[in-house]
RNA sequence: GUGGAUGUAGCUCAGGGGUAGAGCUCCGGACUGUGGCUCCGGCUGUCGCGGGUUCGAAUCCCGUCAUCCACCCCA
């Protein structure tokens, strides 16, 4: 029987956990202090929810759920576990809107599930961790964001990551301009975003094997790369006077967001990336995408989608958001051994010997007495009669095994004399204190 | 969906036709109020699975599964 997790799955140990738990108790902190609320959706949607929002390799990576009963025989599926969590937030304001602020702004750190092929950082369960706000096309909303991932990021310790924006209206308009069919302007727009991947040769060849004439590819290159102007504001300027209607307004919108968040703590992030992209299909204004160098894909993304909101309720309510990837911040943040020593604490402070056999009682009560001082401690499980070892030795080990700091034992002296043996297991120090001071020696040392 | 690498002890890995090894872990002892250091002794394997070649396969061949990495796409 193997006994791994299924593919692309993840059991975490403890030490998992607390490393996971740390970095969503950081993030969690930030989103609430810019008035972000927590919400949680189902892991299961109906199928229809979810169908026709991603775009065809999106939808191809649906984790269906064959129907019960009869239809699992025909191999027909009615329900899907989420494959993000900006659609079920779009669900549930469509279902709740009365109910809603009008401007609501909500984070949630959730499972999602991806029928991908596993690889560094990619996993087919993993969290996702969102924050979006509905109700507004104001870049303000956009700034928030911004800075609101800027500061987690500042918060677990990164100094060297990247907010790479552009603008779907402006991708649009530039496209136009350079001559590309509407009908290529998707695959023109994926073989773009490689460019750091597989150079501006290979985008070349991949666009004239797409069928684009040489001189549209010449422009869209001139167009989208290289690197961004000294004069950002100025370039802007320049490119909007060329550009189609939806060429400037998103370029006066990326203006603003520039603007705006040179007084956050996103602005010295903030890089314009001409050539990015994002394969969602349901974006509509200012994309963007966190990233950092070690690391191959993107530590999180996301965007403005005007119109998804509008798929389920007919009202198009404007909405943007941006969603962190908790497993790649664990995998970058392991990599370079970043977890503070909080986030990877011993599992109790004291660990009670049992030095005599059937004294079992007399141990519990003492750990209850410094458990409800507040001390978190464990009590070894066995009393030297369960098994006829050496009292000392293994229970030492273990509790050094385990990177517990301090053992306390009570043993023949101690029980004569109402004092406990307190034993600095980093230090090796040790101290006979009376019963009643332990609680306050182990605070003040 | 495509390509590459790797599957041998609990863990990290060596061995590439003649019946299985090291280090660490674990257990016992040196050391019967106390871990880490040192020394001595000991346990552990369907060599991923199925088939083929061979007198003989962990080793060579075919298939298969799994994991990792890369592509695609994405967090």
């Amino acid at each position: 029987m193997n006994t791994g997790p299924a593919r692309g799955m993840r059991d975490f140990l403890p030490e998992d956990v607390r490393r996971r738990q740390f970095v969503i108790g950081v993030i969690a902190d930030v989103y609430q202090k810019y008035g972000f609320e927590p919400l949680e959706t189902p892991s299961v949607e109906n199928l229809e929810t979810l169908q026709g929002k991603y775009g065809e390799e999106g939808d191809r990576l649906i984790f269906k759920i064959l129907k019960r009963g009869e239809g699992a025989e025909t191999g027909q599926a009615d329900l899907a576990l989420r494959y993000d969590l900006t659609v079920p937030l779009a669900r549930v304001v469509a279902e709740y809107r009365s109910k809603l602020p009008k401007f609501f702004k909500r984070y949630q750190v959730q499972p999602v599930w991806r029928a991908d092929r596993p690889q560094k950082g990619r996993f087919r369960e993993f969290y996702q961790c969102d924050v979006d706000a509905i109700g507004s096309t104001s870049m303000t909303v956009e700034a928030e964001l911004l800075s609101a991932a800027a500061d987690v990021f500042v918060a677990l310790g990164f100094t060297d990551f990247q907010i790479v924006i552009n603008h779907r209206k402006l991708l649009n308009a530039v496209l136009a301009h350079a001559g590309v069919p509407a009908e290529l302007h998707g695959p023109a727009l994926v073989i773009m975003d490689k460019a750091d991947k597989i150079g501006i040769d290979g985008v070349r060849t991949e666009l004239s094997e797409r069928g684009l004439a040489p001189n549209v590819a010449e422009t869209l290159l001139e167009q989208l790369n290289g690197t961004p102007p000294a004069d950002l504001d100025a370039w802007m300027t320049a490119q909007s006077a060329v550009l189609n209607d939806d060429g400037k307004a998103g370029i006066a919108e990326l203006q603003q967001v520039f603007t705006l968040c040179k007084s956050t703590s996103a602005g010295p992030h903030l890089v314009l990336d001409r050539s990015l992209a994002r394969g969602l299909s349901y974006y509509t204004g200012p994309i963007f995408e966190i990233r950092v160098a070690d690391l191959a894909g993107s530590m999180g993304g996301g965007g403005r989608y005007d119109r998804l909101i509008g798929m389920f309720s007919g009202e198009h309510i404007p909405a943007s958001g941006i969603s962190l990837g908790l497993e790649r911040i664990l995998v970058v943040m392991g990599e370079r051994k970043m977890f503070p020593e909080s986030a990877v604490s011993a599992p109790a402070e004291v660990m009670v010997v049992q030095w005599f056999a059937n004294r079992t009682a007399l141990y519990l009560e003492f750990a209850t007495e410094l458990r409800r001082a507040g001390v978190r401690v464990e009590l070894y499980p066995e009393s030297p009669s369960d098994d006829g070892k050496k009292v000392g030795e293994r229970q030492f080990k273990y509790a050094a095994a385990r990177g517990i700091p301090f053992v306390a034992v009570i043993g023949g002296d101690e029980l004569a004399n109402g004092t406990v043996a307190i034993r600095n297991m980093k230090t090796g120090e040790q101290q006979s204190v009376p019963r009643a001071n332990l609680v306050e020696i182990l605070r003040h040392g």
